[in-house]
DNA sequence: CTTCTCACAATCGTATACGATCTGTAAATT
DNA sequence: AATTTACAGATCGTATACGATTGTGAGAAG
């Protein structure tokens, strides 16, 4: 038997941290929901210390903020926070847009390739954020920077569920998929200004997507 | 009496949080070092569980590693890692500055020709960088994107100490004042496109140096 | 009926306590 | 002599305990 203790060593503390954070990115919890740290622990059958390191790192990922003697409330998004994101979202995606393209493959531009036409195959609406996600990783992962992956994969998780919630129902599947065609068949060509502008334009688009669906919820209030 | 109570309320766990944080980045504390849990609580007069969260929050930030059972270490930054910075500071700069060129007012102008008129009238060598420093924030401010600013600055405190290691002592005053000069002068025509481009080559500059140092170093051994 | 005061419950933030695991050293075995 | 085993000290990760602070509701004053 070779007992191999699959017990994790620090592992309460990151169920809990990951718990909390899938809840909160679902947007299960409300924001300014106040998280108290007895309950949480008890629903997790740990006492606080676990609680409060998870708590204090989704703290510094800005998905919940600490109160002084108040405890810790899961921190709302503004809308200006959204768009704000979304612009970070330009610069990072372009910057890897373009360090990826003269690492690209034959079998990367196929792989690309393979998931548009899984998009173009599915009639599944669900499906639709899921392929947009891994097109884009699928064309940005040959820039070969952990950091920057790592970086733009965290504003995904953050950014993608709100922008979900407004845009991806009334956007259709045209659009998004002329463009990537365009973007795909430009790093072919190698031509990573053309590659990086149409993939700026992409995501300026919903951009502006998600700015009018703010504007008309607002004006409508 | 007012009794303001100057005390902190969370304040044992953020006095720990900046202390390490503050030794990691001046380079006091070697990469690969171990951090003892009961060291460092005893060294600010408190118990473990500020410690832990502050070693939770500095994990978060890339500074330190938790090894399983085996506590945290001081993240060693490797030469690949800061050069994977340096491309990630191109690409939330040059962004920074493309969104704030639009914002700028004449007082922006003043004041950044303020610091270059510093710059240019000290002789003291420390004070380049801090310069350089002021110069960068002042003219990507006006973008008016809190949390890109906001992450440029984590970045700067990151990288900077490492690239003034290598750089600055060897790269003088004329280059960067005249590429600054430049920056400055094409903000002032709002032409964005030259500034964002004399900001990038800016960075790549900085970038090929320090590659160039490591390169040396490696040949050397 | 409204507003203020005050005590009590709830919750936070931190210290202390304790079992589990790791590391290093020295004896024991091959 | 080299490798393995055994044991002790150190350290980690977490649970429990406790003072401090804040919200809350009942009762008194206006």
């Amino acid at each position: 038997m070779p007992k191999v203790s699959t017990d994790d060593p620090s592992a309460a503390f990151f169920n809990v941290y990951q718990a909390l954070r899938k809840d909160i990115l679902a947007g299960s919890l409300e924001g300014g929901q106040a998280l108290r740290q007895d309950d949480i622990a008890r629903l997790h059958g740990v006492s606080k210390v676990p609680v409060r390191e998870a708590l204090r790192r989704l703290e510094m990922e800005s998905l919940v903020e600490f109160r002084p003697r108040r405890g810790a409330i899961v921190r709302s998004v503004s809308d200006d926070d959204l768009l704000e994101m979304l612009d970070i979202r330009i610069a990072l995606e372009c910057r890897a847009l373009e360090l990826a393209i003269p690492n690209m493959a034959e079998s990367d531009f196929e792989l690309a390739q393979e998931v548009l036409d899984e998009y173009q195959a599915s009639p599944d609406k669900e499906l639709w954020s899921e392929l947009n996600r891994r097109f884009h990783a699928c064309i940005l992962e040959p820039c070969g920077n952990r950091q920057l992956l790592s970086l733009i994969n965290d504003f995904e998780q953050r950014v993608g569920p709100l922008v979900r919630l407004r845009v991806t129902e009334a956007t259709g599947l045209e659009r998004p998929m002329r463009e990537h065609t365009q973007i795909l068949q430009s790093c072919r060509d190698g031509a990573v200004n053309d590659a990086v502008s149409a993939l700026r334009i992409h995501i300026e688009t919903t951009k502006r997507e998600v700015a009018a669906s703010i504007r008309r919820r607002n004006i409508s209030r």
